[in-house]
DNA sequence: ATATATTTTTAGGCAAACCTAAATTTTATT
DNA sequence: AATAAAATTTAGGTTTGCCTAAAAATATAT
């Protein structure tokens, strides 16, 4: 069944709002996410349990069904596959790349799908190295761990930042990006913030706030 | 401003129907090219009206204004360069493209379309020989002819056909495409169908109605 | 010139997706 | 357990873009 861009964007946020254990999401999370009200968000969930898309108890969030998942899972491939087309073809920087392809993504045709895929070379990561879900919708995970948790004196491998433009620009201005070699050089335990070494070169102090939108490999 | 996928279908439509001298286009026309009903074209021109895209007299057709031409000029050349895009880079064929383009032509990104241009290296024609406007909404103007006219005996390039898929894959089944060398044998006085001679090769009959969707230099 | 046919517009409705305000249910606090 | 607060749903509207049927204007044919 062909969906309408709004229905789209609800599986969409569902998904990413239920994380790995497809857990319930509620009507207050989808309405601050997608920018409308509570009120609107309700009719939309009635009109998606109908199409047998979630599980809908009244009171009580919605998951997605396998169905549901399934088209969720399209959406996300062809949204990441369209930035890491921007990036690595149009020579879009990471932080211009999610308007766009917020619009992409509800490009209707599973040949133009493909042969993109083929054209990029099947690449795994998005530009943020959030992973590309396959055709059949399986994601390759990665076992990554936030920054913030990372203890002194250790090295790491940035690999996932959060496709938010205006933190893309800050890592970019302090020259962090995917591959970058981390060491943690100081936490310091009043506010969480950190001094880092970047790829061996840069001193640079982080708050907490930017070391949770940072995912590293040890 | 922002238009609607809708509005910029209208303007679109108006657009090729105006032809070259800007002429006025009926309500009957639009509405059997959108496929939509009269009521409902009547209902659009009167806002595209209040907007200035068009010159609207009721009973009286409509043209399009400057600004209206400009947009219309834009959404072609988005058509157009996606349409070059499926083809040359993702190995589409002529009679894959239109519905797609028909989709992406709508994504707003002035600069997804510069870069699109400039990776593409700013192609003039699209697939089906139908020229790219530039950035300004300048087309580039060729003087063809269509093959109909075209006089026994004479020799001419294939340099534009129509954009209708059950057209392009039988043009593609007999062995014309873009740049091929015509011949023409024969004309038959009674139905206007002729007899051709395909790069010097295959000879073929096509019918009036195919040779008035080819072009051709001579 | 009048009658007929065609085209276009108007009038009244419908579905999708949003809204605000009010009612209801659930959760948290005393 | 009763009350207050927060979350959710319902009720009633709006806008966009479409529809059918009827009315009005224009074009065509006798
Ligand atoms: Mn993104
Ligand atoms: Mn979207
Ligand atoms: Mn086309
Ligand atoms: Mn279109």
């Amino acid at each position: 069944m062909i969906q309408t861009t709004s229905v789209e964007n609800y599986l969409k946020t569902i998904f990413h709002h239920a994380g790995i254990g497809n857990n319930a999401v509620t009507t207050n999370e989808i309405a601050a996410s997608l920018g409308t009200k509570a009120a609107s968000v309700t009719e939309m969930l009635k009109k998606l349990s109908a199409q047998k898309l979630i599980r809908y108890k009244k009171y009580n969030g919605v998951t997605l069904t396998d169905s549901g998942t399934k088209q969720a899972l399209l959406i996300v491939r062809k949204h990441r596959l369209w930035e890491y087309f921007l990036v690595e073809k149009l020579e879009f920087s990471w932080d211009e790349i999610h308007e766009v392809a917020e619009q992409l993504e509800h490009i209707q045709s599973e040949i133009l799908v493909e042969r993109l895929d083929s054209f990029l070379e099947n690449p795994k990561f998005d530009p943020h190295g959030d992973p590309i879900p396959d055709k059949k919708g399986i994601i390759k995970k990665t076992d990554l761990q936030k920054l913030i948790d990372v203890t002194e004196k250790k090295e790491a491998i940035v690999n996932l930042v959060t496709d938010q433009p205006e933190l893309l620009r800050y890592l970019s201005k302090i020259g962090i990006s995917i591959g970058s070699k981390l060491r943690v050089i100081e936490r310091n335990t009043f506010d969480q913030s950190m001094l880092l070494l970047i790829n061996g070169k840069n001193k640079v102090q982080i708050s907490a706030e930017i070391a949770h939108n940072i995912s590293v490999q040890l």
